[in-house]
DNA sequence: TTGATTTAGGACTAAGATTGTCCTGTTGAT
DNA sequence: ATCAACAGGACAATCTTAGTCCTAAATCAA
């Protein structure tokens, strides 16, 4: 499976959260008109961010999403996995392969490897490192600009 | 774009023309069968590579397919982008971007560094090397049996 | 307790991509 | 001429993506 709006939603969302500052929370319907996803659309991606254990929901009067812990502590591929299932660049990656050329086929081999780059890259890469990053870019083309980073502990 | 069957029939399909050994051809009819690949979808496949020059075709009695260079000089991701356009991790990836947080949003540049991995080690294996690699797999579990490695100059 | 607010979860759908098939050429050899 | 083979386009079935929508459940507040 490749990369697709859903992952791409689920980390822009979590971003919009960690630049909250700790602990304090955001509505879905905040969080969707600031960055522009859709609304029921991202509320069934935080439905799986929250089985995930990345944030934890509250409901009613004053209620929201929270993130369970620092940016610094949640890795971009933890999110897109949650949201997406495992990444894998082909079918014969999966956990139950469905490749009929499997059994030691040396082009899977290759197919893995670079699906490890991929992960690998993902997991070396926290919320915490994009809104850094973010903070690099020039302001005007930023994509998120409704909130300023808070530190968190 | 993820990587689909089409790319690997494709690489699937020039591995069993490289073993063949230096101009021999092969028809697309023994091709699919002995990689047991649907035929049409092959024949649809291979149209693309000789598109990009990696195979020429032979039309009439005694036609078919042989690669244009030595496997060592025909790297996969040639083979996979030649079928499948330009990998992409996600759509913001694409030539011509088609996502709405485009402009230095800071989840591009690190989908980009992923992409980057995955094109390099495509890039960095040829399909001599994935011969290679076919014969430290034990025999029966090889998918492609039906043919020896042969020398090319 | 009633009602407003907010998430949870499932059913559903439209659009697009994938994975083919099929038919009609076109080219070349005999 | 005729047969063998690829070329190319139109078409179709199935799957995936990207959502929507509705009802329920939890929570808070008056
Ligand atoms: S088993 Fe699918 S490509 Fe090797
Ligand atoms: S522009 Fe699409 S994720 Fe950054």
């Amino acid at each position: 499976m490749q990369i697709t709006r859903a992952g791409e939603y689920g980390v822009l969302g979590l971003l919009h959260l960690a630049r909250r500052g700790p602990a304090r929370m955001a509505l879905i319907d905040d969080i969707s008109r600031d960055e522009e996803i859709p609304k029921s659309f991202l509320a069934k991606i935080f439905q799986s961010l929250v089985k995930a254990g990345v944030v934890q929901s509250y409901r009613g009067t004053g209620g929201g999403f929270a993130l369970t812990r620092k940016p610094s502590d949640i890795t971009v591929l933890e999110v897109i996995e949650a949201i997406e299932g495992k990444i894998a660049l082909q079918r014969c990656q999966l956990e139950v392969p469905d490749c009929e050329h499997m059994e030691g086929c040396a082009l899977c081999g290759l197919f893995e490897r670079a699906q490890d780059r991929v992960r690998a890259v993902f997991a070396g890469t926290t919320l915490a490192d994009l809104i850094t990053t973010e903070a690099t870019l020039p302001a005007k083309t930023r994509h998120i600009r409704k909130l300023q980073p808070a530190a968190f502990k």
